[in-house]
Parts: structure tokens; sequence; C-alpha cells
DNA sequence: GCAATACGCTTGACGCGTCAAGGAGTTTTG
DNA sequence: CAAAACTCCTTGACGCGTCAAGCGTATTGC
């Protein structure tokens, strides 16, 4: 009824909680890292930067395309895109074809910052990435998509 | 300036954003098929439910233990255990011994709660890992472990 | 023994991420 | 060709998770 083993970090029942509970803390960590380093150099959120490589990646694109790339959600890309076309960081301009939707693209500014903060965040990647080898890194990614396909096969039946 | 390899799922740069876009996608659906199990099965939250499995497994103890166990947010921790309390699943009371402090333990229904939904958790655990070795999990955790100290060793120097 | 400091905990405020409702536009269908 | 169904996007509301301020309590150093 007393503590457990406090000197190995302590997993008590080895344990239901861990795979999700340690994803979720590397993956806080991670994202806390690169949100930093955004914002000391670009004043960027993550959300923001994401939307800005894609576009620097696939060219313009509307909303539905960037979802579709990134499979972040409507509403979190909608008021992300709004606050950087504010910014003057990406330009929207209505489709002649279908008013529905909006051609987003980079302005020079927006070019520009992608230049100015790529650097960093691919010295980033290569430093996150360190002592992991090629072949790891790729068991890693297989892992996490057979999680993935193993949490989404459960979703209720 | 065009799109890029769209059959492939399209990663472009190869990139960046890649690791942490990744990490990010698999914790948020394992995290959210965990916490739909939890509300349909137990009416509890991810959070509430670590609480009561560490609290399982290490027998009573004070927030800062849970702390250390779990690395989970002071603020967080505090709101949960609030709850808990009120909902009557968890008791608190003063250490007599440090007024500062109060000692957290299962009640009855907190016991009953944790048994009725471990199976489920337990069954999800190895639902998640279906299809993955030993060997591959242990190599997983390892990287993400490796993943955690690079990030940290990279706060701004 | 009492100020200064440290600790445990709570609270408020904020950004992220998700979901659902609804408006404006487009396509389908009878 | 008009009603129904669908699509794109915006908005409001919510829970999670983090951070910082503050209150009460312990401990330390003078």
């Amino acid at each position: 009824m007393t503590a457990a083993n406090e000197e190995t970090g302590g997993d008590p029942n080895s344990l239901e909680n861990f795979i999700t509970a340690r994803l979720s803390r590397t993956h806080a960590i991670v994202v806390q890292q690169a949100s930093q380093l955004l914002r000391e150099k670009a004043n960027l959120s993550l959300v923001q930067w994401r939307i800005i490589a894609l576009l620097k990646a696939f060219g313009p694109s509307t909303s539905v395309d960037l979802i579709e790339y990134s499979k972040m959600d409507k509403g979190l890309l909608s008021r992300n895109v709004k606050q950087l076309v504010a910014d003057g960081v990406v330009t929207s301009e209505l489709d002649r074809d279908d008013h529905r939707q909006h051609i987003l693209s980079l302005s020079a500014t927006g070019e520009d910052i992608h230049q100015r903060t790529e650097p960093f965040m691919q010295a980033r990647r290569i430093h996150l990435l360190e002592g992991i080898s090629e072949q790891e890194r790729e068991l890693f990614y297989s892992v996490l998509e057979r999680l993935d396909t193993n949490a989404k096969r459960h979703e209720f039946p």
C-alpha cells in the first residue's frame, strides 16, 4: 500500500497509461521546444509556421488543400490564416471560379520569413534526430503508424 | 511552385515539420481514443483516470508525489483532484505534520471505479500494441527518450 | 524568536486543439 | 429552375495543458 520503486522513475504496473503518457510527454517537450524557437526567432506560433511551410512546399492552396496535407483542424486553420493575412504574411484571394473558397499564397514577406526561419528549423530537426539512425527513425515512424491504425480501429465498434 | 507528390501522402521537403507533426498526430489520435473510451465507460477524463491509476499504484500520496511520478502540471493536477474529491472518488486529508499538504487516497468508490475501468484500459493497451513486438516497443521508447533529451538540450543556450 | 526564504497548493489567464452550428456559395435532382 | 443537398469557411464554446501570481505554511539564518 506504500510507495513503489522510486529510483527507476517508477512505472508501477508497467502500464496502461504508459504508452499514451509517454507519447504525451515527448510530444509536449518537442512541441514546446519548437514553439519557443519560433517565438524567439520569428514570433510565430507552430501552427502558423506550419502553414507557411505548407504554402512554401505546395504553392498556392486552398484551406481544404492545407487540411488534406496536414490533417489540421478547420477552425484552427481558419483562425491562424486570418492572423497571417492580417499580418501580411499570407495573401488570400477569392477563387473566381468558386466563390466559397480562397486561394492562399505566401506574400513577399511570407517568403522572406520562411527563408529566414527555415535554417533554424532545419538545424533543429537535425539536432532533434541526433543519435538516431536512419533505420531507427524508419522503425519509429512505422510504430507510430501502427499505433495510429490500432487506435483508429478501436474507435467504437 | 506547384503541387508536390499527392499520391504518397506528400511530405515535400521531408521535413522539419515532419517528426514533430507526426508525433503530434499520433499523440492526438491515441489520446482522443483513450479519452473517448474513458468517457463512455466511466465518465472520466484521461487526466482523472491517470490520477486514479497513480493512487492505485503508489498508494496514498501528496500532490508533489503525483507530480513527480507523472510529470504533470501543478495546476492541472490541482483542478482535477478537486473535482475527484468533490465526486467522492478521492479523499483528501490534511497532513498533520505539514499543514501545507494533503494526503490523497482512493475512496472506496475510487477503488471500485479503478477495478471497473482497469480491464478496459488494459485491453486497450494490448490492442494498441498489437503487431508491435517487444523489441520494437523497446526501441520506440528509446527513440522517444532520445528525442526528449535532444529537445531539452536545445532549450535555449 | 523572528525576519527572510522556500515550499505546497490554488487560482486566473492564456494558447492550443476539437467540435458543432451556421452563413454563403455551389451542385444535384425532381 | 427551384428546392434539397452538399461544400467551404467562420465563429462560438469547450476542455486540455502551461505559466505566473498569490496565499498560507515550514524552515532557515541571524
